[in-house]
DNA sequence: GACCGTACCTTACAAAGTAAGGCAGCGGTA
DNA sequence: TACCGCTGCCTTACTTTGTAAGGTACGGTC
């Protein structure tokens, strides 16, 4: 009965696109810890070792799963609103694909070898800049702290307590009445009569933070 | 004559002090991923299990390295320059411990309880921007994006093809080079123009940011 | 001298990445 | 039709990791 025939499961055959996407899945699940060789193939119904037929290594998967965030955010371009609305679209879009996918920032560290998403997104970043008239250094500048600024903010929010959903407030509160007053004064009153506030959401600070810079770069040399 | 006087290696007794000084060199040297239990009981001239009677499990270390490089960096206080100079010095500061210790900004996204260094140096942070007059929210935008930026840029600079000393100048000229300019005409002009000049030093880039972001900052109600 | 905690060691196991090689079914060629 | 080799997946096995469980030696206290 194992004929030609497609069975149950058609078993379409594995692609390299197949296995990183399936392995974002897990690590958006569970975790970059819960991503293995061996759940990963499980997840795809095969042995652990067919994964190598179409990836090279583990280290080679983490690299794609890299690009495939950069992949899900729109590249940059022109806009009615020009450099300032492409480049707080851009950021509020990477900054919304880092969140999606928290251990994404925790990748970035290591891996040196950028995709090609990766290097498209970033050429398209600088072209917005040069053609509205930056100088080159003036890009770099703009590109080397808007880029800081979102990475680093994403980090921080991968830190936080939990993920977006805002989790236990239980645990939340409890860690934030554990911060001892007497040492800590200034801490403790930001997360009590601040962060724990009801309305209170980290991530409004992004575009809080994100206005500050693209005014700075308004100053910048050459526009 | 293992008698009760120092043989030739004294061998003072471990301590989570001596354990974690010896996890940061190790990963100093060879990177996160050269330490291991085994390495670093290796290196304390120690079986392996002999850890974890000083520290609870490998997650414990991790925490503690990143409070270690915490620990690094001056607490910012009170200056002549008034807060501008404070900020601007535990950024450099922070910045610099960072540096290194590239480890330790990939460890930050994973930890989420923080140290008592961390917890007593985000404290000083905000008590002196809060006494030189902001107000509670101004101090929270603040802090938020100056650690964002900070964090964002140790993140780039970790993720840079190789260390602090410029490294091999051949492989990252082969690497610029190797950007097809076709497709990727402004990274190309960035990378050729710019980023490959003999004078050129990414950590420079880092007070530019920071100056347009301490100047915004000046602008935030309540100082 | 019996007792006990501290500090370190020995042994052992489970989970991870992956090297080495096997097998089955397909297309193309003689 | 018979053969050949390629592609795609599987089987087995080894190494490296973190760490559970329990053992041993020694210094101090009643």
């Amino acid at each position: 009965m194992t004929s030609t025939n497609a069975s149950a499961h058609p078993r379409q055959p594995l692609t390299r696109e197949r296995v990183l996407q399936a392995a974002a899945r897990i690590a958006d699940d569970g975790g970059l810890g819960s991503l293995t060789m061996r759940s990963l193939a499980s997840d795809l119904s095969v042995q652990p070792m067919s994964l190598y037929h179409h990836v090279a290594n583990k280290e080679d998967i983490l690299d794609g799963l890299v690009d495939l965030v950069f992949d899900e955010v729109q590249v940059p371009s022109e806009t009615p609103g020009g450099w300032r609305a492409a480049m707080e679209a851009r950021a509020h879009g990477m900054r919304a694909a880092l969140s999606r996918h928290p251990w994404a920032v925790g990748l970035m560290e290591t891996r040196t070898t950028p995709g090609t998403a990766n290097l498209r997104h970033h050429d398209a970043t600088l072209g917005v800049l040069r053609r509205s008239g930056f100088s080159l250094d003036a890009a770099g500048h703009a590109y080397a702290l808007l880029d800081s600024y979102i990475y680093g903010f994403a980090l921080q929010e991968a830190g936080l307590p939990v993920g977006v959903p805002d989790a236990d407030p239980q645990i939340v509160q409890a860690m934030a009445r554990s911060i001892p007053a007497g040492e800590l004064p200034y801490l403790a009153e930001m997360a009590m009569d601040r962060a724990m506030q009801p309305d209170y959401s980290f991530g409004a600070e992004f575009a809080v933070g994100l206005r500050i810079i693209l005014d700075g770069l308004t100053g910048l040399p050459t526009q």
